[in-house]
DNA sequence: ACGGTTTCCACT
DNA sequence: TAGTGGAAA
């Protein structure tokens, strides 16, 4: 549950962009004879059709909704055009809708930071922008206003839906005596509107906005006016949208929690929040998501705009529904195949063009027992290291999936017998850090170039053989660092040919060493510390923090920077030396490894470093969430599963 | 048989 | 803590 923060979340400038029926357009832009023709997205379509992903505004017009089937679609709509999501490896393959996504990631980070939120939404903070904008350019004295800015709807301005609703828009955007915060927002709404033109003319993708103080406000508003369309939600506005707002609509209550909400305490709209005490929601539901739902509940949302583009983890799967179960351990090992492979590729083009590495692999399996009917046992998931090449993740996730089954049938049962089936199977590469060297700019910094060439070496197995000897061991201190180098030095890619991962294939054997990131008094994550104290003393911890680390006078960036200066290739060298160490003994802990304390970088010495270097180093301290300290056993164990007896109670007290 | 992903939270 | 389950979009 993110976590508001009351003090930082009024006079930030945050948009919220959502590609509208993104894969739809992908599939349009493919084939402009679609344009303008009720068109639906789907997958698989020789059982009923196929299962609709994405529809078009104009088949919504006619009734088509997401997830009928195909054959329903054309029921209601015989003239809509059904397209097909690419088949690879025998399943569904997204990659052309992921590079479409990462398409436009690039365009909308160009102004301020950028959240890439899912493969299709991305959130901005454009507080530095909009007040730079504002700084040099009085709205006032503002004389050409683009179409699209006036197009946008103004929360709380009363609008006829005719043209001179945008005489209207043009009167609020240049008023004079407008608060500094609205005017602001005014800003960011002619940068979201510049943005998505740049996106239009460059990608052909319309999108819809929403440019609010905070991400919550501005999610709500871009569903308000789709597609192609922004809305802007101004100051005075949030009492009168929230209040009325079925609690459901909100982000993240619109499944168990908020039914409980509902069922358990009569909470209908965002509205009928307020009467609730913070103490009491917090008694309710725990620290986090009490405080959480009473922020929200008057527009109040400190949560963060991460500067993170790419993905957090890499997964491929698909469902073997009703009779397609799997039944035997060749099938499914056939289908890991297919899966792991698919992952592996996808796994080594974010190593070769991110130089990113994920350190664990996960099974997820779904099955049922047709001799119990007790069949709604759980498939247990199971993780372990993740070795690089198809090969090797296959090895481990047949191994994964045969753990899985011993526990899930129980030790009487022989696999070999049968009586089982698998209806779904996934895998998964999570923790994924980036290698601080080539792409990182801190590197580049010393290096004054990119030290790594794509050489082909198609072997799938040779592919990226030493980054088998990495980290597991290192975990207990190296995930720590799971959140560094992002923002500053990484850069989407951008994949028009997808048939061409081959070209990418390269033995990765320099980059596969790691230098980790530790907070030293084995704090295992430094940000969730920091910011639960944040949370509660502002920016007191922080500045703590940084005056206990002054102290300390050498602080460990600045030893790594005078360390590495002095010989162009030191960076080189200790990544070396870590390798080598790491492929001696893999499973020993390593001592003398290059490690630096988040903890210890002072602001200082962070600005005195050129500029893209700053920005790296900044994600670096960005504090983060704090714990939730209450336990939840110690409110309402399980607030989803309360008798009614408990819940008039609770209603009561 | 609401699919394929991805992210985040919390318990243990 | 890593592993695991689960919710949500």
């Amino acid at each position: 549950m993110p976590v508001a923060r009351p003090e930082t979340s009024d006079s930030r400038i945050i948009a919220h962009v959502d590609m509208d029926c993104f894969y739809v357009q992908v599939e349009q832009r493919k084939q402009p004879q679609l344009r303008g023709q009720p068109t639906a997205v789907v997958q698989y379509n020789s059982w009923k059709g196929g299962g609709l992903i994405a529809v078009g505004y104009e088949a919504r017009k006619d009734g088509v909704k997401r997830s009928m089937r195909g054959d329903e679609a054309k029921k209601v709509c015989p003239q809509i055009q059904l397209v097909q999501v690419p088949v690879a490896r025998g399943k569904a393959d997204l990659s052309i809708y992921r590079n479409a996504g990462s398409e436009v990631v690039s365009i909308l980070a160009r102004k301020g930071r950028c959240e890439r939120a899912s493969i299709d939404e991305v959130y901005l903070d454009l507080t530095d922008a909009a007040e730079a904008m504002l700084k040099e350019t009085p709205l006032e004295s503002l004389e050409s206003i683009d179409e699209e800015v006036l197009k946008s709807h103004v929360l709380g301005l009363s609008l006829n839906g005719n043209d001179d609703d945008k005489e209207i828009v043009r009167e609020w955007l240049t008023r004079r005596d407008a608060d500094h915060r609205d005017k602001l927002l005014a800003c960011g709404a002619i940068i979201v509107a510049e943005l998505r033109l740049q996106v239009l003319r460059e990608t052909e993708f319309t999108c819809s906005a929403g440019v609010a103080h905070n991400k919550m406000l501005a999610k709500l508003a871009t569903g308000m006016n789709k597609p192609a369309q922004q809305t802007i939600v101004t100051l005075a506005s949030v009492k009168g949208l929230l209040e009325p707002l079925p609690i459901k609509k909100m982000k993240q209550l619109g499944g168990k929690l908020g039914s409980s909400l509902q069922t358990d305490l009569g909470v209908n709209t965002v509205g009928d929040l307020l009467q609730f005490s913070e103490e009491k929601l917090q008694h309710l539901y725990g620290a986090n998501t009490g405080t959480w739902l009473w922020n929200i509940a008057r527009g109040i949302s400190g949560d963060e705009v991460e500067g993170r583009l790419l993905s957090k983890s890499h997964g491929s799967g698909k469902t073997f529904p009703g009779m397609q179960a799997l039944k035997t351990l060749a099938a499914v090992e056939k289908w890991l195949k297919e899966l792991c492979e698919e992952l592996s590729e996808r796994l080594q083009f974010d190593l070769e063009t991110n130089k990113r590495v994920a350190h664990t692999l996960t099974l997820h399996a779904n099955a049922y027992k047709s001799t119990d009917t007790d069949s709604h046992k759980k498939f247990p998931s199971k993780s372990c290291p993740l070795r690089y090449g198809a090969g090797k993740i296959l090895e481990d996730s047949v191994n994964l999936f045969q753990a899985g089954l011993r526990e899930f049938l129980g030790s009487y049962t022989n696999p070999a017998d049968g009586g089982w089936g698998i209806t779904g199977l996934s895998v998964s590469a999570s923790k994924i850090v980036a290698i601080p060297s080539g792409t990182s700019s801190i590197t580049r910094y010393f290096h004054g170039r990119d030290r790594f060439s794509a050489s082909s070496e198609p072997s799938d197995e040779k592919l990226a053989p030493e980054v088998d000897n990495l980290s597991p061991s290192s975990w207990t201190e190296g995930h720590s660092a799971s959140h560094q180098i992002e923002c500053g030095g990484e850069q989407t890619q951008i994949t028009h040919d997808t048939s061409s991962f081959d070209k990418y294939e390269t033995a990765c054997k320099d980059e596969a060493a790691e230098i980790c990131l530790t907070s030293k008094h084995h704090e295992p994550q430094p940000r969730l510390s920091e910011k639960e104290r944040n949370f509660n003393d502002g920016k007191r911890s922080y500045e703590q923090k940084r005056k206990a680390t002054k102290e300390k006078g050498t602080s460990s960036i600045l030893r790594f920077l005078q360390t590495n200066s002095c010989s162009s290739s030191g960076v080189q060298e200790a990544l070396d030396m870590e390798r080598e160490s790491l492929t001696k003994s893999q499973n020993k802990r390593r001592a003398n490894t290059w490690r630096y304390n988040v903890d210890e970088i002072d602001q200082s010495v962070v600005e005195e470093l050129p500029p893209e270097i700053q920005a790296e180093v900044r994600t670096w301290l960005r504090p983060q969430k704090q714990a939730n300290t209450v336990k939840r056993g110690s409110s309402i164990a399980h607030y989803f599963s309360l008798n009614r007896i408990e819940q008039t109670n609770l209603k009561k007290s």
